[in-house]
DNA sequence: GCGCCAGTTGACAAGCATTTGCAAAATTTT
DNA sequence: AAAATTTTGCAAATGCTTGTCAACTGGCGC
């Protein structure tokens, strides 16, 4: 079920980059060579990044590129709804693109390893305990921090 | 349901002053003037303040408390598991007292209101994820974000 | 293709929440 | 009460993120 959505993930990311560059362009968008490198990389990748890799990463590819400018478009990006941003830990802002369906994580406390899974029962019974709250969900944040359990 | 355990949560906060005290006293922690003023601060509320706000109401209580003492002493709270740390919205961390049963929160967007709630249904599924991965939950982190439903 | 120009960039300063170094002060032990 | 140890307040430092600004450039109009 897990390898069944990272399947479905990755045929989605695999033509999702090209849209992007449309779609931005037509919000009024300009699309630098920054901008498309850090698109590229966030589109190419199956991981959370945080600022700083994205910028390593980047720096890989084109030598100029800024931190700041990073961090700017990682800002606009979010704004764009084109990626989500998460803290797990508390720690930094870690990043990936929204393509796709929604799902939560599981991070492993002493690996680190981020697990991303989907529960539409659990997505279900979140909406009914905001309802019975009063409330409309807007967004939500799901995680669950464990360890491996020792095959027994 | 909710009033049931705010009820509850309350009642207990009532009488874990002073447990609290014996218990770090009994860990080789010296309970010092500016300690029992944010444990009584904790103890005392049922919203959950950051440190700056923290600070305020002590320094109302005893004007020579420092902000580096306040956070000093979440971070002792919270290794001992006095208390728990929110990120709400990426923001500053708030804190609150670790007594009485788990809960999870829904923050109003608008407001910024926070709302305590308790789903077994939805812990009880968490651990069934967390299973189904090969996963021991060690904590996890539940947060809707809502804005309250126009009353139709 | 060329020029224009608002949008964007890199460099670096500034901001914010939080942590840390250190000498003085408070607490517990002897 | 003095010693031993922890804790404090203050200031400086940290890590991540945003702001400032002169220089640059992508995309349209010629
Ligand atoms: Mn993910
Ligand atoms: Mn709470
Ligand atoms: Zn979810
Ligand atoms: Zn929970």
């Amino acid at each position: 079920m897990l390898v069944n959505w990272r399947i479905i993930g990755s045929m989605e990311t695999m033509n999702h980059k090209p849209d992007y560059e449309k779609e931005l362009r037509d919000a009024g968008i300009r699309i630098t060579r920054p901008r498309r490198v850090i698109l590229d990389i966030l589109s190419g990748t199956e991981d959370h990044p945080d600022a700083m890799e994205i910028f390593r990463r980047a720096v890989s590819v084109d030598s100029s590129i800024s931190l700041s400018t990073v961090y700017r478009t990682m800002k606009l990006l979010e704004e764009r709804g084109a990626i989500h941003r998460h803290a797990f830990n508390g720690g930094p802002s870690r990043f990936e693109q929204a393509s796709g369906v929604h799902h939560d994580h599981l991070i492993d406390i002493e690996t680190g390893d981020v697990v991303e899974f989907r529960s539409d029962r659990i997505e279900k019974l979140q909406e009914e305990i905001a309802r019975s709250l009063g409330y409309d969900i807007v967004h939500h944040r799901l995680e669950l921090y464990g360890r491996k359990r020792k095959k027994a």
